[in-house]
DNA sequence: TTCATCGATACTTCTACGGTATCGCTCAAG
DNA sequence: CTTGAGCGATACCGTAGAAGTATCGATGAA
């Protein structure tokens, strides 16, 4: 399963044998015994270049969600005999930078309730928080709708919300009350920034790399790149720059995630706090 | 991971060695390796009784989520292969024996629609829908809240309706308007019939064995048990059988379920078709 | 036409999983 | 109190299957 996996992302069998630190004629044989026990053609081979076939795409998918909920099943286990020996305590991913302050109530009114335990806090890169949850490293998150994809898990919504663009103070666009996507994207003197991926390389691009959102931040301030965040964060920008509403984006809806097999109280616990805020 | 739950659900390695097709020893071994893995106890071994740890609860819990999810993977995989290769179709599973006719309904209206594909409909046990839901084996399905575990599906409510007590004509209970659920337990000329288990067999007691609803309302109509099925069923029932409400039973909601992540179109076009029925 | 690239095949090596025999512990019956 | 049956753990052995090395065959670019 690991073996088509990566070969079905790397589409290539010498890097994929590369990646998963074997030789590549296990992991030829490995795929061509995979198809016939299936008795499916996953990938189609011209001895040129590899696709994925119809099932091979359906493999890819379903794979990945069998994968994790193998992984999860292992973190969740060890988690449960740390909790049952020592002190209890529940993992919430959410991403850096955003909803923060509704995270601040949360986990104050959290630690007020009676048999409250230890909530650990991973910030997280953007759409890291799923992973983590569907891996079983985290116990709960703090998702935004439309971006997170909240397929699979159990959701209760805590605040919808619109976006605002942030821009070094004084530019040009900072003169217009309210923004449209179509007036972000392509600005000659404020190129999107990139962010590394899952592999922590950078795709190419005139924009400047970032690693984190006070980094951008700063970025902005010296006028390089720009940003677009939700309403709420807007108390914590500095007069260094300028937040300007984007009547066209999307509404942003925080919501708080967690597995729908979940059977921590605490999880529970933490859910009830964060609608009755 | 096979032996764990086998062993977790037996309590005994004998038992579960025997049920595994392998012998005893290599048995405990696996499990004790997997226990040094997980760097966590799942059992205690008191050479007398096995009992599961805090842990190996939720290891047995979540090892069958994992489980059922390679399965459905495979199981996807093969049939995705077979659409793209023949005529695709999508298998329904549902209960024997309730909400026929909102299924009738909506199978002739799926099937006019246009770009519809062949359903395969499985008749099921009780809570079977579920477990071939999660494993792959259906498509989609049709559930009853409360009784069935909605966890980790998309449902769409389809109807609401409350239950009625089946008795043999004649019966002294038929005299009431209606009646409470307590009325209806104990009865000593009237016990609750037995199924079979997902073994085969069937638990101990006074009340008639049952492979089928037609069956079990025979039984009825002979007086010799008695059955609760849903309002919308009573236009099924014979003059030799009585149908009275039991007005303290819960609600019962008809839903139609779906994996999360299916990205199946007729999947999503049998349940456009549901909901506006 | 040649050569580089890439996946498949042939053959060998070794790990690891399963089977048999047996031990040690516990509880119940005599 | 003794003995034996039940049950899980351990020791040891054999084999199946997975990984590595070497090489082939096909394809497309120079």
């Amino acid at each position: 399963m690991h073996y088509f996996i990566a070969v079905a992302e790397e589409l290539h069998f010498g890097r994929a044998a590369q990646r998963l630190g074997i030789a590549q004629p296990p992991l030829s044989r490995a795929i061509s015994q995979l198809e016939r026990r299936l008795g499916a053609a996953l990938l189609q081979r011209t001895s040129r270049s590899v696709t994925l076939t119809e099932a091979g795409t359906v493999l890819l998918h379903e794979g990945r969600v069998a994968l994790d909920a193998v992984e999860a099943a292992e973190h969740r286990t060890r988690r449960a005999a740390l909790a049952a020996a020592g002190e209890p305590s529940i993992v919430l991913a959410t991403k850096a930078g955003a909803s923060s302050q509704i995270l601040a109530k949360l986990l104050h009114a959290y630690a007020a309730e009676p048999g409250s335990v230890r909530v650990d806090v991973m910030l997280c890169g953007p759409g890291e928080q799923v992973r983590l949850l569907r891996s079983g490293r985290a116990d709960v998150a703090i998702l935004h709708q439309p971006f997170d994809d909240t397929a699979g898990f159990d959701t209760e919504e805590l605040l919808t919300e619109g976006q605002i663009a942030v821009l070094p103070a004084g530019h040009t666009l900072t003169t217009s009350e309210d923004l449209r996507l179509d007036d972000l994207t392509d600005v000659p003197d404020l190129p999107a920034p990139r962010w590394p991926g899952p592999d922590g390389t950078y795709a190419a691009g005139p924009g400047p790399e970032a690693q984190s959102h006070t980094q951008l931040l700063q970025l902005v301030a010296l006028g390089r790149t720009l940003m677009t965040v939700l309403d709420s964060c807007r108390p914590q920008l500095g007069d260094d720059v300028v937040a300007v509403p984007i009547v066209d984006a999307p509404a942003v809806t925080t919501v708080i995630a967690w597995p729908p097999h979940s059977r921590i109280r605490a999880v529970a616990d933490l859910v009830r706090t964060a609608v009755s805020l």
